[in-house]
Parts: C-alpha cells; structure tokens; sequence
DNA sequence: TGTTTATGAAAGAAAATGATTGAAATTGAT
DNA sequence: ATCAATTTCAATCATTTTCTTTCATAAACA
C-alpha cells in the first residue's frame, strides 16, 4: 500500500465519520500503527485533517468533548443516571434501536460500547448520535413537530426493515392493568412494533410514570425490563409479579 | 513496446485508479521497473500526472467531494438566487421531494406557498422545514455522516412510499457526456429514485458544475429542468440541444 | 561505421516501514 | 484532588523498499 493511497483512504474515512481512530486506520490500510501516526503527522501539516489522541478528526467542524459529560455524571438526577445504567447494557456490535424521547436521548452521551449501530425514529436523537460518531439510521416517516417523532406508515415500514439486539422505549404510563401507554396512538404503534422487533427489550422510566396511565396502549407489562430510579417497597412488590423492575441507584 | 505505448497505458490506468504502483505498470507494460520510472518522470513534466513514492497518482482530484461548510461559503449568493427562483415553482398542496444539500437547504426559507407536503432525505433540511412548520416527511435509512444525507437501502425503499409533483435535486456535475454526478454512488441513487417518481424534476446547481464530471452517474441531462444562475451563451447553446436550461437572474 | 536512442541491470542514496522504548495523556477509582 | 493503570504518543533504530545515477548493451538510423 503506497502512502499517497493511505492518504486517500484516510481522507475518505474522516468524510464518513467525522473521528476515526488510529487503530480503524491501520485495520483499513493493513499497516502498522507508527505508518498511520506518520501519515497523521502528515497531513495535519498540510491542514487536510486534525490530529487528537488516539485518532484524526476532521478539519473544520465542532465537536463535543466526551470528558467533561463524563465528569458531571457525578451530579446525575434521575433520568441521568437511567440513562447511564441504560448505556451500559449496550455492549460492542449491538445494533439498538432507540425511541425518540427525552430520556432516551440522555442515553446517547453515556454509550461506551463500540461499533454500535443505532435506529432510531427521534429527530433529536440523531443529531446526538452524530456528534458521537455513532452508525445512525432512521426510520422515516412523517414528522410530529411537537415530538420531533417520526410516526405514522413511512416509520412503520421503515422499522420493519431492522431488527435489534436491544431496545430502549420510552412510555408515559406504568399500569397494573393498562400496562404501557403514551398518549399518541400513533407513537404507540411505532413503540409496539419495535418491541416485537427487538431481542432484548427495555422500558425507561422514572418513578413518576408508575400507576399512571394514559391513552395509548403499548404492550403489556411483561414486555421488557423497566429501568427505573426509584419505586416505593410497596408498588415494586405489586409490579414484580407481572414484570421485571430494574431500580437505578444513585 | 514503443515508448509512447506505455505512456498511453500508464494513463488509461491512472484513469481507472487514482493510484497506480510502478510494479503493475511494469507487469501491465512488460516492461523494467527502470523504464517505466523514466516513463513516469516524463509524464510528470508533461503535468499528465504525479509522481509518488511507489508509483503515481492521477493529476485531477475530482473524486474529493467539498465538504459543506466549504460549499456553502463558496457560492452563497448564487445559492440563494437559485433558490428562491425554485421556491417560486411550488404552488399551494404540491407533494414535493427535497434533495439533501446546500443549495436544496437554501430553498425553503423561499417557500410561500401554502399546505405543501415536503419529502426529504437531508437531516439539516428538516430542522430548517419543522422550524418553517412545513409538513415533513422523512426517507429514513442510513446517516451519512458528512453530508448529513440519508442514503442506503433504507432510504430507497422510504423513498418508494410516495410520488410527488415536483423535485429538487442537487448535483456536483453536468457534462455534456457524462449527464448529471454526483461524487457518492450511494446518494445518487437516491437522486435518481426520486427523480423517476416526480412529475416535474428540477436539478439545482450553480455555474461552477457545469462541464464538471464526478464519479457517480444520476441520470441523464434531459431528465428534467437544470436550474443554474449564469453561463456562458456558448455553454448554452451546447447544453440547450440536450436540455432545458433556466438561468436565474440576478 | 559511427551516432543516437531506448533499455535493463547494478550500486549506493533516499524514503518508507514496523518494532521498541520511555514519555505523556487519558481514564477510573479512591 | 490525587494516584495507579491503561492507552497513546514521539523518538529512534534496523530492515525493507524504492529512487537516482551510472554503465553496458542493443536496436534504429544516417
């Protein structure tokens, strides 16, 4: 492999992902990784890219840094630290599929894993996913400008093509008869369907969502696993029966 | 085999190539590795292409796609009169397909017309038409990272879903020979799914694209109506016999 | 025949590569 | 915040590959 042809194919990664990493190179070049710390050194110089610790980052656009999220973890509130247990449950080649929402969208920042593939239905949720450098697909369909969902048929079709090792649904309503719901029927639907998709599924939700119930009907109870902060004695005993409760602690 | 043979050949490789090494223009020339070295040096005072170590690379760098930042601070104005002309074409109800890209993106803030319905595979477009409060429907399918596209199968079959009175499409290059490219294979399939199913089809670009070249093919010129904002009347004349031409004036 | 030109081979110079080392940065836990 | 463990880095060296230069040979041409 010549070294203007790495440069090429280094060049062209860094147009895919935003951040590549030395050892990604080296794979894709099948050369060592001194070769690539040289071709780094390289093009930096001729500004074609931007060096940082372990990889290259493409000139010319932002990015977050990871350290300062991770450091303020230490402050989570509820939601964070859903969010955080959630993230961990992701492990390397998974392909996941995210619901759009609020807590789920706090997941995004604490996935370690790598080589994770994302589908996911939340607007919001991509654009997290991007600056991460995480593989993203969406699932299409019409756009609920107050959700920023996607729902309706083009979402449906567009899930069907996916199936996840895991699943991480949001819900407004935790009921001992009504099971899971949320107030959109049609963001229900979608919800379902990527339950009977998903190998693995789980239901994030603060406490307050428990003995509440609205709408839409999602599944039953007995669908997944809730991931939860905090829950009285009393109603983990009640809910235990009809389902498994993960309690998040601080 | 005559000198002027190789050189011939050396040429036809580096077309099909980007990179050739000096030991395949050996064995390809039947030839020692002394002469072709002697071949290249010439050809490299002849500016016919560029010598590297190990080989040589091909002198033009059409496969290096500008990023979007670059593109968009290039030809800003030029953008905007295009755009604004195109935002002009769509009438009240129209089911419109909206190509990702720069020139695309600058459309919408254009748009007047009322109740339209608009398509899209851009993330950045939908941001721009939820903030307009344009009904918006998203392909769906894999995230290209630098672009910002969605593109793959998913994204062709979103595509499927619906037809639609007018499209806007984005390309890199419009040649005479070569039709209307665009630099990712991936994203010009799209380009060309979607312009198969609208009525009306109109392919956006500023002057710069014009008697340009890129590597993936769309579609053919007469495909629909290239919306640009000045060219040479000579350029015209030529373009014109294979297709309609609307020039934007300022 | 003598001159020019192209070719291939060989030798030493230059460049590129991969491995190794101690230094520096990052991370996770206390 | 501080410390220890891990990862990544820059510098260096030996090895390999490629380059330039030079030379000898062979073909082309007058």
């Amino acid at each position: 492999m010549l070294t203007e042809e790495r440069h090429l194919i280094i060049l062209q990664l860094l147009k895919e992902k935003e951040i590549v990493k030395i050892q990604e190179i080296a794979e894709a070049t099948n050369s060592s990784e001194s070769t690539i710390r040289r071709d780094l050194s390289q093009l930096e110089l001729e500004k074609k890219l931007k060096r940082v610790h372990g990889g290259a980052a493409s000139v010319s656009q932002k990015r977050n840094e990871l350290s300062m999220m991770e450091k303020s973890a230490r402050f989570l509130n509820e939601k964070k630290r859903i969010a955080k247990y959630a993230a961990s449950l992701i492990q390397d080649g998974d392909c996941i599929y995210l619901d759009a929402g609020t807590t789920t969208l706090e997941i995004i920042p604490f996935i370690k894993a790598n080589d994770v593939t994302v589908v996911t239905n939340g607007l919001t949720n991509v654009e997290s996913l991007l600056s991460r450098g995480i593989q993203t697909y969406m699932t299409g369909g019409m756009l609920k400008p107050k959700t920023k969902a996607f729902i309706g048929r083009g979402a449906w079709l567009g899930l069907q093509q996916y199936n996840f090792d895991k699943c991480f649904i949001g819900v407004n309503g935790i009921h001992y008869e009504s099971g899971l719901t949320t107030p959109d029927p049609e963001e229900a639907f979608i919800k379902k369907q990527a339950i009977t998709q998903s190998q693995e599924v789980f239901i994030v939700a603060d406490s307050s969502k428990f003995n509440q119930s609205t709408f839409a009907y999602i599944a039953s109870l007995k669908s997944g696993t809730i991931l939860t902060d905090e829950v009285d004695s009393e109603l983990l005993t009640v809910y235990q029966d009809q389902t498994t409760i993960k309690v998040v602690n601080p």
